[in-house]
DNA sequence: TAATATTTGTTGCAATTGCAACAGAAATTA
DNA sequence: TAATTTCTGTTGCAATTGCAACAAATATTA
C-alpha cells in the first residue's frame, strides 16, 4: 500500500495512530521529551532544530512530504533537546514505535499495511541518507558539485538539470560555504565543464 | 526478538531466508545484479566497494556485525556496479525485499519476528547514518573531532574515550586527510583541549 | 505598488586543508 | 624470530576553503 493511500484510512480504524495538523511555527515533536514517537509528514515542510551552547539555532535536517522522523531515527547525542518545527502547514501521522509491530485491538487491516508502509519510508530515508553521506565524503567542493550534478542527471536521464532548491540551500546540503561554492561553480563554467542559466545546469562532459 | 536470537531459528523453518558463509575476499552480493536482495551480517566484516572510472577501488562503507545492507538501501546512482566483499569470514542472512511482508507458506513465527527485527536493524542503521551526517556536516576538522569525541563521551558517560578504531580509519570515517587530522589532534593537545595516549583520548573540558 | 527580505554573484584575505614524503612504532605474517 | 605490512606522527608547501563584506537581482510581504 502506498503512503498516500495509508493516510486516507486512518483515525476511525485504529486508535494507536493519530493524524494532526500543525501550522507554521508549531512544534510538531521534541525528541528527548517524546521518545519512541514516530512521525510521518503527509504534507508540508518542517525542520529538525537544535539550539547549541551559544543559543544559535542549528538546522540539522529539513523534512518534506513523506519523510519519516522521530527520536528512534536520531538519538540525542548531546544534552540539547531536538525540536521539529513546522515551516509550512503540516499534516502529520503520529504513533509510537512500540505500537507498530503489535496488532491493535481491532486487528485492523490498516495496521498491517502500516508496517510495510513504514518499512518503505524508512528504506527511502536510508537511500537519501546514503546519497548525502557519499556527497559529504567528497574532499573538495568541486567533487561534491560534480557528484551531485551526476546523480541528478542519472536520475532523470538528462544532461540538463533543474536544481530542486536554491543555491543557498544547495550549499547547506553539501555543507560548504556558499560563496566558496559559487566561486567553484564559476570555475566549472570557465573551464567548460558545465553551463548555467539560473537554476538550470547543463553538463558538458 | 533480538537479532542474534533470530539467527538461531532460521533455515529449517523458512524457505525464503538463507544463511550463508563467506570467506575473506568473497563477494557477498552485488547491487545492480542482485537487486531487492537484503543481507544481514550476523558476524564478520565486509566492505561496500565501487571501482571508479579510473579503476580505483573506492570503499564506500564498512559493515560489521548486525549491519544490514542491499540495493534497497543504496540505489546505484552512477553506472558502476557496487560490490559487497567480505574482509573477514562472514555469516550472512539473505532474503528478498518483496518476501518480507508476505507471510511464508509455513506461516512460521520466525517470519513474523523477522519483520520487527528488520525494522530494528533499519532504525539502528538510520541512527548511525544520521550521526555520520552530522559529523561530516561540520566545516572544520577540529569541529569534526570534537563532535565525535563528545558523542563517544556522552554515550559512555566518561571523559576518557577509547577510540573504536585506528586513527587511519577515523580519518576515513570523518572523510578528512589523515595527516591534517593528526596535525589538528596535535593542536588540540597543545591547546589543552584533550590529552592522548595511544588510542585513548581524554577530554579536558 | 512600495518596502522588505532573501538570494545571487563577486572579491580579497587569512586560515585551513590536502598532498607528498619521510621515519619510526606497532602489528601481522611467514 | 625475521620479514613485511600497516599505522602513527611530523613537516613544508601549494591549493582550497571559509569568512567578511558588498552590490545587484529576485522574491515576498505589507
Amino acid at each position: 500500500m502506498d503512503v498516500s493511500e495509508l493516510a486516507k484510512n486512518i483515525s476511525d480504524n485504529c486508535i494507536k495512530v493519530q493524524k494532526k495538523i500543525f501550522l507554521s511555527g508549531d512544534v510538531i515533536t521534541t525528541y528527548m521529551e517524546k521518545r519512541k514517537q514516530i512521525c510521518i509528514l503527509l504534507s508540508g515542510k518542517a525542520d529538525l532544530i537544535r539550539y547549541d551552547l551559544k543559543g544559535n539555532k542549528d538546522i540539522i535536517e529539513r523534512f518534506n512530504q513523506n519523510d519519516i522522523f522521530g527520536e528512534v531515527f536520531h538519538h540525542v547525542n548531546t544534552n540539547n533537546e531536538l525540536f521539529v518545527m513546522a515551516t509550512k502547514k503540516c499534516e502529520v501521522l503520529i504513533f509510537l514505535y512500540d505500537d507498530i509491530c503489535i496488532k491493535c485491538r481491532q486487528n485492523c487491516s490498516f495496521h498491517t499495511s502500516l508496517i510495510s508502509s513504514i518499512l518503505e519510508l524508512v528504506l527511502n530515508n536510508a537511500i537519501t541518507q546514503n546519497t548525502r553521506i557519499e556527497l559529504l565524503s567528497k574532499r573538495s567542493i568541486r567533487e561534491k558539485l560534480l557528484s551531485y550534478f551526476n546523480i541528478l542527471s542519472n536520475k532523470s536521464f538528462n544532461k540538463n538539470i533543474d536544481l530542486p532548491f536554491s543555491l543557498t540551500s544547495l550549499a547547506d546540503y553539501l555543507s560548504v560555504d556558499r560563496s566558496a561554492m559559487m566561486r567553484e561553480i564559476r570555475n566549472l563554467i570557465d573551464e567548460g565543464f558545465i553551463a548555467k542559466q539560473g537554476n538550470r545546469i547543463k553538463l558538458l562532459f
